[in-house]
RNA sequence: GGCCGGGUGGCCGAGUGGCUUAGGCAAGGGCCUGCAAAGCCCUGUACGCGGGUUCGAUUCCCGCCCCGGCCUCCA
C-alpha cells in the first residue's frame, strides 16, 4: 500500500506521487514571528511532523522546509510600539517558536528560511514575473495582474468575478495604485520608519505571498512534491502563491495539504488566533501538563478536522496517554533482556491507517489494541510475546513521537530520583513487614502516607513498584 | 452574499450501503488483590431534522436547521 493524501486542489484523497521516486520535497508555511506561539501553531507543527516522520519511516528521502515570516506589518508595528528593532522582536519570537516545536518533539526542518534573508530571490522572482507580463510596477509598488492568470481561484474554489463583487476593497479603501481591484502586492514601496531593501523599483519590502513562492523554489526547485499549511491559508495566501509561481513559469507544488484549525471551546467557538485575543500560549499549557500530553491532545485527532480546545481535552489526553505510558513502563520492566517471540500488535494495521491520509485516530486504535494485548500477555507472564509486542508498540509510538522511553524524559526526579527511590524503599520495606504480620492497618497506613505525598504503590508479581501519581 | 468543511452513543473521536467490534475517556458488573493500585473480561446499541433512491441508509440524492473556516493579518 502506498501513501494517499488529501489534495486540496482536487478535493480528493489521491496517491502521493513525488517527482522523483523515493524523494519528498515538502514546503510548509511557518509562523509570522510576531508573538508567542499558541496551541494552534503547535497543532499545525504536530500534524505536519506526523507527515514528516511517516514519510521518513516509509523510506522517503525527505527535504522538509518551513519558513519564518520575519518581515511583516504586524511585527513592524508591534516592535515600533515596544521601541525595539523589528528584527529583535522577530528573533525573540522565533526562538519562542523553536522552543515550543522542540518541546513537543517536532523534528527540526531541513531548512527554515527567513524572509529577511531571501530578498534577492524574491526580487529576482518579481523581475521574472514582470518580464513575462504578469506584473507591473507602480510608484515603487509592484502588483500581480490577477486577470492575466489563467485558472486563478482553482485551489480555493473562488470565482474571480465573485471576488470582485465582494466588498473587500471598498472596506479597506486600498485600491491605491492597482489597475484592478483583484491585483495584489508583490513589492511594497518603503515607508518612513519601516525596514526596506533595495530593488529595481526602489527601496521597499516584499508583499506577503511572494516570499513563499521564492523560498520554496530556492530550497525545493521550481516544481516540488507537497505544499502544506493551515486551512486559513488556502485563500488568499496559497492561491496567490500558485498564481505568482505560474506567472514565473514554475509548475510549483504538485500536492496541497491543509490541516484543520484549533477553535476555542465554550462561548465563542471561534478559531484560536492572536488577533481574536482568545489564544492559549504553549508556555501556559506546559505549566500544567507534560509536553507529551499536549502532543497527544493536539495530535490524536485527524489532521484535517477542527479541534476544539478545552481543559477537558487536556485531561482526556492525560488519561489516554497515561495508559500507554503505564503499559510501556510495566512491559519494559518485565521484558527487558527477553528474546522476543511473536508480537500481538499489528504493524500493518498501523501502517495502513497512516497510509490512508494520515489516519492517526485509526493508527492509535492499532496502538491501543497492541497495548491491550500486551497487558494481557504481561498478566499471563508470556514474556517473549510481550517483548515482541512491546517492540511493535514502541515502533508505532515512535512514528507519532509518543514513545515514553526514547522520546520523552522520565517523569520527575532527575538527579534526585535515586535518593527518592531509596527513601521510598524504606517505606516499602516497612509495609512489607507489616503485611508479613498481616497487620493490614499498618500496611495501609504506610501506603496512604505515600499516596498523600503523590507516590503510588503497585504490587506486582515482580514485587512492589512505585510511581509518581 | 459567494466558496468550503462539519453535525456519530455521557464526553472525545474514526468509519461504513447490510457484515464481527472503531479506539480512548468516563460509568456499571465481574475477575485478580488481605484491601488497593495496575491490569484483564463483559455491558451501553449512536449516527442533526424531514423527504427520496434502495430489498435495505448513519453511510447516496434533495430540502431544512445548526456549527465552524475563508472571502481582511493568521497555523
Amino acid at each position: 500500500m502506498t501513501l494517499r493524501l488529501y489534495d486540496t486542489l482536487t478535493r480528493t484523497v489521491r496517491p502521493f506521487e513525488p517527482l522523483r521516486p523515493g524523494h519528498a520535497g515538502v514546503y510548509t508555511c511557518g509562523p509570522t514571528v510576531q508573538a508567542r506561539p499558541h496551541v494552534g501553531h503547535v497543532r499545525s507543527a504536530i500534524a505536519l511532523d506526523v507527515l514528516h516522520r511517516w514519510l521518513r519511516e516509509s523510506g522517503y528521502q525527505v527535504v522538509f522546509v518551513r519558513n519564518v515570516t520575519d518581515v511583516d506589518d504586524k511585527i513592524i508595528h508591534d516592535a515600533a510600539h515596544a521601541g525595539e528593532p523589528w528584527w529583535a522582536l522577530g528573533t525573540r519570537m522565533e526562538r519562542a517558536f523553536t522552543w515550543a516545536y522542540d518541546a513537543v518533539q517536532c523534528l527540526p526542518p531541513d531548512a527554515t528560511p527567513r524572509v529577511s534573508s531571501s530578498i534577492p530571490s524574491i526580487t529576482a522572482l518579481i523581475e521574472r514575473i514582470i518580464e513575462r507580463g504578469h506584473a507591473y510596477a507602480s510608484d515603487g509598488d509592484v502588483y500581480l495582474s490577477v486577470r492575466t492568470v489563467e485558472g486563478y481561484g482553482a485551489l480555493s474554489g473562488q470565482d474571480p468575478d465573485q471576488l470582485r463583487a465582494s466588498d473587500k476593497e471598498v472596506a479597506h479603501g486600498q485600491t491605491g495604485q492597482k489597475r484592478d481591484a483583484l491585483d495584489f502586492a508583490l513589492w511594497k514601496a518603503a515607508k518612513e520608519g519601516e525596514p526596506s531593501w533595495p530593488s529595481p523599483w526602489g527601496p521597499g519590502r516584499p508583499g506577503w505571498h511572494i516570499e513563499c513562492s521564492a523560498m520554496a523554489v530556492d530550497h525545493l526547485g521550481e516544481e516540488f512534491d507537497l505544499h502544506a499549511g493551515g486551512l486559513d491559508l488556502v485563500f488568499p495566501h496559497h492561491e496567490n502563491e500558485v498564481a505568482q509561481s505560474r506567472c514565473a513559469g514554475h509548475p510549483f507544488a504538485r500536492h496541497w495539504l491543509h490541516h484543520g484549525l484549533v477553535t476555542v471551546a465554550g462561548g465563542s467557538g471561534e478559531k484560536m488566533s492572536k488577533s481574536l485575543g482568545n489564544s492559549t500560549t504553549v508556555e501556559d499549557v506546559l505549566e500544567r501538563v507534560r509536553p507529551q500530553v499536549l502532543r497527544y491532545a493536539l495530535g490524536a485527532g485527524h489532521y484535517r478536522s477542527q479541534l476544539e480546545w478545552s481543559g477537558q481535552a487536556l485531561s482526556d489526553a492525560e488519561s489516554a496517554y497515561g495508559r500507554i505510558e503505564t503499559f510501556v513502563r510495566n512491559a519494559t520492566e518485565a521484558a527487558t533482556g527477553v528474546e522476543p517471540g511473536e508480537p500481538q500488535a499489528s504493524w500493518p494495521d498501523f501502517a495502513a491507517a497512516l497510509d490512508d491520509d494520515l489516519g492517526v485516530p485509526q493508527a492509535l486504535a492499532a496502538v491501543h489494541s497492541g497495548v491491550r494485548a500486551g497487558n494481557a500477555l504481561l498478566a499471563a507472564r508470556d514474556l517473549p510475546a510481550l517483548a515482541a509486542t512491546l517492540q511493535v508498540v514502541r515502533r508505532m509510538l515512535t512514528v507519532l513521537a509518543l514513545d515514553p522511553v526514547s522520546q520523552w524524559p522520565a517523569a520527575g526526579g532527575g538527579e534526585l530520583a535515586p535518593v527518592v527511590d531509596a527513601l521510598v524503599q524504606i517505606a516499602v520495606e516497612a509495609r512489607a513487614d507489616a503485611r508479613a504480620r498481616k497487620d493490614w492497618a499498618r500496611a495501609d497506613e504506610v501506603r496512604d502516607r505515600l499516596n498523600a505525598s503523590g507516590i503510588v504503590l503497585e504490587d506486582t508479581p515482580d514485587g512492589v513498584r512505585w510511581r509518581l501519581a
